[in-house]
DNA sequence: CTGTTAGCGCCTTCAT
DNA sequence: ATGAAGGCGCTAACAG
């Protein structure tokens, strides 16, 4: 990888600090119309590329949602990925894609690669034999919200998508990047609030609106 | 996302330093047996996870190979990604699976997220509709290689894996793989080394021998 | 064998 | 309206 184009660099050719070209970049108010210009036509001029890297390093936030399957070549898991990949471009996400072929041990593996990440979020159509949930209880530990797709699981604290079409993906993503924003305002509500509502109305505009308080957990 | 255990937690709770710990945990020859051992005891305790979007930041390096695919629906792009996919957990690596629906514009879009996001390496099948391959030239100027599979491009600048098979996408991402490794290691040598052997031996194996100068490009 | 230091690129108070 | 400073968690020289 080579280096690429810093916010310092832009700062040094314009001879300010880099905190006002971040600024600037994302539109502060608090800069002058004239300075965005400037570096905003500088940035231009040198194709400077944000690097996301660090940017999820000091957010703490990888801005992608991770997808456990156990097998890639089902029909119908296609379909998901479909779902899920849609949502997640339109929203600038990115979708991590794994699969389990059926195998409890690579589930686990591919789950501590995903936690160590730092997925915003996980959707999982768990494996045929797995019965112990420990492994996703873990995710909920450290923050990251789990929805399960397609099987069932008897565990009842996890959230659960049961539509079989590539809806049901694209709302278990829609849950999830929500979750994530939500996280970043610091707005803490109930937990289940976003699915919650989904589940009464369905859709994601819907989502925007109603602020009543949800009723139950999934 | 809550914090989770840090090497500094790790390393106050041991009285030794970060780097002590972290030296450790990575089994360091400089490093007594009895730290190790303490350091990895607590470690797996404490159930320490590494914050992987530190580590990315900092090695300037993700860790993970971008798909970008016309149709996930496809049924031959279902076995790439699926071939994609094995040879990526095999190897600790992350796999974002993108669409471009056939549509230049997304494609871009994709593109440009994935040079954001650094990924190590790209395989992309290109739209019906791209002529111009400027917009992977792009990956090439920031030191990202480019493997286009499935459809041929008319540059012959990219590396092409004919290959209309699962093995065709393993070695893709075989590639991407080993020439990321490459990098870390400081070792410059012909750009094309690696996929010209494969052209001519055509697998892994032979990828790790040989030593024979690339005649030609792809 | 272990610790100290420095810095990756970015965002974010807090000054000015 | 702009700048200075600190820090996210980790690795990598370089010192001891």
């Amino acid at each position: 990888m080579k280096k690429g184009i810093t916010l310092k660099d832009l700062a040094s050719r314009l001879n300010m600090s880099v905190s006002t070209v971040s600024k600037s970049l994302s539109n502060d108010s608090a800069i002058s119309a004239l300075t965005k210009e400037r570096v905003k036509k500088l940035a231009d001029e040198w194709n400077y590329i944000p690097n996301e890297s660090a940017r999820h390093f000091k957010l703490n936030k990888s801005f992608t949602i991770g997808l456990i399957l156990p097998d890639l070549l089902d029909p119908f898991f296609v379909l998901a990925i479909n779902g899920v990949e849609d949502i997640a471009v339109e929203k600038d996400y990115n979708m991590t894609l794994t699969q389990s072929h059926e195998d409890v041990k690579k589930e686990e593996k591919i789950a501590n690669l995903m936690i160590s990440n730092r997925v915003d979020g996980v959707i999982v159509a768990v494996t045929k034999g797995t019965v112990d949930m420990s492994l996703f209880q873990k995710f909920k530990r450290v923050g990251i919200p789990v929805v399960c797709i397609a099987r069932g699981v008897s565990d009842a604290t996890f959230s659960y998508v049961s539509a079989n079409n590539v809806d049901g993906a694209a709302k278990a993503t829609e849950f999830l990047i929500k979750r994530g924003h939500k996280r970043i305002a610091h707005i803490s509500g109930p937990k289940t609030l976003h699915i919650s509502q989904a589940r009464y109305q369905g859709y994601e505009n819907a989502l925007k609106k109603a602020k009543f308080p949800p009723t139950r957990n999934w």
